[in-house]
DNA sequence: TGAACATATGATAATATATTCATATGAACA
DNA sequence: TGTTCATATGAATATATTATCATATGTTCA
């Protein structure tokens, strides 16, 4: 599989062709970044798969707030996991999350 | 200025070197995204500029729901106007809405 | 089997967000 | 100047979202 260029051609054509109904559910998707407590939970697997106690532990938070955000994460399949034992193993599903992170990024820091 | 390369090495690299605490600054800005009123009011705008009238009519919404959410894009530097008389004309601010906005949509059409 | 552990989930309460309505500001021009 | 047009904005309401609490589900192992 060729590596993909975002080159401004062809972001351009990309959108131009974006029908309107579309739109919806891209917001959906954004809305879904748009959470600090999600953004650090796929922000923490970066860094490797883990299950659900260290994503509490590394965020600090409980178990309850991180199971139900992690279910929004897998239900926009932005994570996935496997089970392992006792324990759910959750990690980044595609590499979409760390672009759109990338770009985002960049925009706050101009 | 060289056109930028977003290959896996180089955002991999971005991201391992962002700070925490830049992860709420990030959460803000796509928060921005994820509704579907700014969504469209910036799908309009790569049409071309617009003044609030029309772009509420491309929506087909009120002004001042419109200018609302323009007030809010403007201050995240998402789009910028220039008066016209008695109107304000607005346009995309940069080029990293078209970019975010490409790859949330290459997201939800795989 | 039953106790301990890991995770998931339903209900609720607190908070945030978007739209509407009413009105203010400001430019153009008769 | 006063009227009209274009936009902006404050307040209030309706809706959506998040974290918490309580509890359920499912796995391991004595």
């Amino acid at each position: 599989m060729p590596e993909k260029r975002y080159d401004k051609r062809h972001i351009e054509h990309m959108i131009a062709d974006m029908p309107e109904n579309e739109l919806s559910d891209l917001a959906d998707l954004f809305k879904v970044f748009g959470d600090s407590t999600r953004l650090r939970i796929m922000y923490s697997l970066f860094r490797g798969e883990k299950n659900v106690t260290e994503i509490c532990e590394a965020l600090g938070m409980e178990q309850s707030a991180v199971s139900h955000q992690l279910r929004v994460l897998k239900a926009n399949k932005l994570v996935s996991l496997r089970k392992e034992g006792k324990s759910s193993v959750y990690f980044l599903a595609d590499d979409h999350v760390k672009t759109i992170i990338a770009m985002g990024k960049e925009h706050i820091e101009e």
